[in-house]
DNA sequence: CGGGGAATTCCACAAGTGTGGAGTTAAGGT
DNA sequence: ACCTTAACTCCACACTTGTGGAATTCCCCG
């Protein structure tokens, strides 16, 4: 019997010590979801990466959409790193907010999130109400809001999330072979504009 | 045996007369693409949705891809009246090329193709490619662009399909509720001040 | 040191997927 | 009037998917 060819199975029953499987599967469930989306991760895929048996999973978070918002939404904290940029000084806020913006989609920590929101958001109406929330941003509920400022902010977030989704899921050139820093440039003075109102034109004026 | 209750079950055999079942199916096609993507559009829900059997599908175009590329590209002409908008009266560009790349989604005749692309684009790398082609148009091809110019509308077309994304497919508010004419007028003159470069802030002449 | 509960596995099910083969009926050219 | 070709259906295969039940091993508290 000691001759166990190469047909290793892995063994049943619970490990010793702390395995941290929990986050493993949570981190595998983050990397597939961003790669492949809502639908194209299978629950076997995913305890597959985290080198664990699908019913695990099943154990831990019972379905696949708490898996999902488990992964996804209930470990970031990007909204309050996008809205806190609001706040600041308004003469800078325009390219606070689009520094701010774009680096959560090039930060290792924060990419996955929204590419996993991204490519799940297209097909799952659940998805899209996170993606909303994430990174339309919920500036209705701040203090003090009024419609025309929150119909200024959403063209902002609006066109940043347009070359986020460009450079990152598209990869159209050339916006996706720019520097982060070249792109900040370019997008930054409207963004300024957006939020202070200074965005309409001349025919407004008429 | 006249007696056949209601499970009734579909002549086999071809049909008398043109019955325009070709088309049918590629109209099915394209409103379940659009609906649910590419992997959520299942052959055998398309041709549900035809009134066919699923082998029929596979008989007139043989695999699910190009089923796809048939019933969602091979049928439109977005690309090129995106791309005529670029040509016009410059100083009235911006609005035009906002009118005609807002309308598309609008149109009954058009929206669902470009749903069906943004839908599936973010999982498949075929559709993705599809999309960039057509809505971030291909004008790197036109004669006498230069990559400064080139730039400039892209940085163009990524706002606009923000917009579209967040008012379509996220049905973000407050841009979910305006009219198109609002939108145009909000959108409009950004678009214009990329098209003719203008849109560089202050901190670029430093 | 014994026992409840948590962690972890395997196996199985029912449903749905894209694809393929084989047969049946009508259209169209000769 | 034939006969090739095209339209059209049924059935089946091999596979994947999410979910669920049952068994095993370990941790931790009393």
């Amino acid at each position: 019997m000691a001759g166990e060819t190469t047909a290793r199975r892995r063994p049943t029953g619970r490990r010793a010590g702390d395995s941290g499987t929990r986050d493993a599967i949570l981190d595998a469930a983050l990397a597939l979801f961003a790669e492949h989306g809502y639908d194209g991760a299978s629950l076997r895929a995913i305890a597959g990466a985290a080198g664990v048996d699908p019913a695990l999973v099943r154990h831990f978070f019972g379905d696949k959409e708490t898996l999902f918002a488990t992964a996804v939404a209930d470990r970031t904290t990007i909204p309050l790193q996008v809205l806190s940029q609001l706040g600041g000084d308004p003469s800078s806020a325009g390219r606070a907010l689009t520094t701010a913006y774009l680096r959560i989609w090039e930060d290792p920590a924060t990419r996955p999130v929204v590419l996993a929101l991204v490519r799940s958001a297209t097909t799952s109406p659940r998805a899209a109400e996170m993606l909303r929330d994430t990174l339309m941003s919920r500036a209705a509920d701040q203090p003090g809001m009024t419609p025309e400022r929150l119909r200024h902010i959403a063209l902002a977030a609006a066109h940043l999330f347009g070359v986020a989704v460009a450079r990152h899921v598209l990869r159209a050139r050339p916006i996706a072979e720019l520097t982060v820093e070249e792109l900040v440039e370019e997008v930054a003075p409207t963004i300024q504009r957006y939020l202070t109102g200074a965005h309409l034109g001349p025919a407004a004026r008429g």
